[in-house]
DNA sequence: ATGATGAATGTAATCGATTACATCATTATT
DNA sequence: AATAATGATGTAATCGATTACATTCATCAT
């Protein structure tokens, strides 16, 4: 209700002094400072945020799109995002698509109105199009998955990498026929994990057979039927990457439920290293993305373009690491 | 960049009735409101939300306060949250405690320095005490846990039928030594879940016994900890009721990797129904509650409290429903 | 004594929308 | 024909901060 008018008067100041109070400026006089801070302490003085930010059009606020919520993978990165956000002093507003494309334009807004000054897409929440409609006006970073074709800053693991090992792992406990449970969609994370999965295949002198990389969605039903026509193309599958631990979770219902036909000694390495990973029974082996640290990182790498502190867009990737369980 | 003035000038009208156009003030002559709109067009014109915000004291956006993002629980409500908040064209702002009881602080602020309207506390994230200073000036709404002796509207399950029937399902399958581990704090929710276990006891005709009811956070070794002590007291544990999916599967784990002494036959019924008692081996029963419409209609109750169309504060008590599984 | 320097504070424009009220043209009423 | 009513638009104040520039006053050098 208080305006910074009425601390003036009470305080017997200018207007001009108390912004200048409010804003730690060092011109001030001690005495006057003191002053004008217990008037606003007794009044309950806070500054109106809508005024401060109309005048220096500027929200402090950055927007991350997450794909969903409910994926414990995301949830991860959402955490280190609020944590970096903290940090930095700006709010951050999570996003999410839920397969209906057309509230991301909600977020769009939010950066075209004003009230957010800069966005972060997470997993493959924005296409091409999109991306290159904004680059110019709108600074945004890139997370976990890179979009080929724009320069922009992107924060993730090394897919390519990771990938290679994973299967090398497979292939030296003995296994063969490896089959490769991607995403969903295309993306450029997909992609580089099947560059490491062939380099892994060849330098083992194994033929690469495409009919063992499969798309499926972040869904039981759906995961199940790919292993199902994989395995009923006459494939004995040996073993399974999965693009993410709800998938190898899922397929390892599959297997007790006997939705899916598979030995249960079948080897079998997941991405994301979340919780999930870890209550299964058994547990799944994955490749750990550093997933807090990635939505810290982009948070980190935002801001930085916000306060002009960033030079050009750059790549950065953090470290995974193959954590060994049960399967 | 471009603001209502230069559209104005451009359309050769005023501001005023630019704004007229954008609010669609149905005063404003058909031809004139056309004229507008493709010189708003033309522009690729956007509303200054900051401006709007400052003249109208409004921001449209709420705050939901969360323990903790990591746990499947609080996402699903949030995501009933993101919903509604959608469906009735607020902005909504996650916020997470994980148990940096100070970030409290910043939430709060969003709502005195003007940037949100109201805010939501999910589980017990805020104290009676801040609830009374809150009181007077700033819409709240309760999620998943009342808070006696504040008078605020509250959605949340009837947690004391919901242990009731747990309980006298342990009971029926002829479970007799029914361990109870309640959530780390004290809560509405653990106090109505002990009265439902103890009614449910008494109808049975079995002694309370308190020495079987003991607190556990949401961590893998608190769990596995505190059945152990009960289990060492010389207690010979029948059956389990879990304050979430996240605890159970911790002792499923906990009895896996033998950190925990108990038959695997054990009786297990969690509160909850995420996800996580659906992909541990074995499958857990759990309390299903309506996570994501106790979210949506959180935001509902707060929204409807801002536009003022909320009456005196309610309690909203959504159904439940127990869903039995393979412990 | 005079003017220059600088420290502390004040005045008023500004950010970009909304909106009460004023104005003007046109039509309806008597 | 004079007046009232209505419709469409414009003028200018307003929201509550920030900040460029102006002002005041004390101190100091000449």
């Amino acid at each position: 209700m208080s305006s910074i008018k009425e601390v003036a008067k009470q305080a017997n100041v200018s207007v001009a002094t108390v912004s200048r109070v409010l804003n730690n400026d060092p011109v001030v006089k001690a005495e006057t400072k003191t002053k004008v801070l217990r008037v606003i302490e007794e009044m309950n003085y806070k500054p109106n945020m809508l005024a401060k930010n109309l005048r220096k059009q500027a929200s402090k606020t950055i927007v991350m799109v997450l794909p969903s919520m409910s994926n414990p993978y995301f949830s991860e990165i959402a955490r280190g995002a609020h944590a970096a956000a903290y940090d930095s002093s700006y709010h951050i507003i999570i996003g999410t698509i839920e397969s209906k494309q057309w509230v991301l334009d909600t977020y769009i807004n939010l950066l075209k109105t004003n009230l957010a000054e800069g966005i972060i897409f997470v997993s493959s929440s924005a296409n091409k199009a999109l991306l290159e409609q904004l680059q110019p006006n709108y600074p945004f970073v890139l997370c976990t998955e890179s979009c080929p074709g724009i320069d922009a800053t992107c924060v993730a693991i090394d897919n390519r990498q990771a990938s290679y090992e994973a299967v090398r792992e497979l292939l030296q406990r003995g296994h063969k026929r490896i089959v490769y449970i991607a995403g969903s969609k295309e993306s450029s994370s997909v992609t580089a994990r099947l560059e490491g999965y062939k380099e892994a295949l060849k330098e083992a002198g194994i033929a690469y057979n495409p009919d063992l990389i499969r798309p499926a969605k972040n869904v039981y039903q759906d995961v199940v039927e790919v292993v199902n026509q994989i395995h009923s193309n006459g494939y004995e599958i040996d073993a399974i990457i999965a693009h993410s631990d709800l998938q190898a979770s899922y397929i390892l219902r599959g297997i007790k439920e006997e939705t899916i036909h598979l030995n249960e000694t079948v080897g079998l390495i997941s991405f994301d290293g979340t919780f999930v990973a870890e209550i299964t029974n058994p547990t799944i082996s994955t490749i750990v993305q550093p997933l807090y640290d990635l939505g810290y990182r982009a948070v980190q790498q935002l801001v930085s373009q916000l306060l002009n502190e960033a030079g050009a867009p750059q790549l950065v990737i953090l470290p995974h690491r193959m954590v060994v369980r049960e399967t």
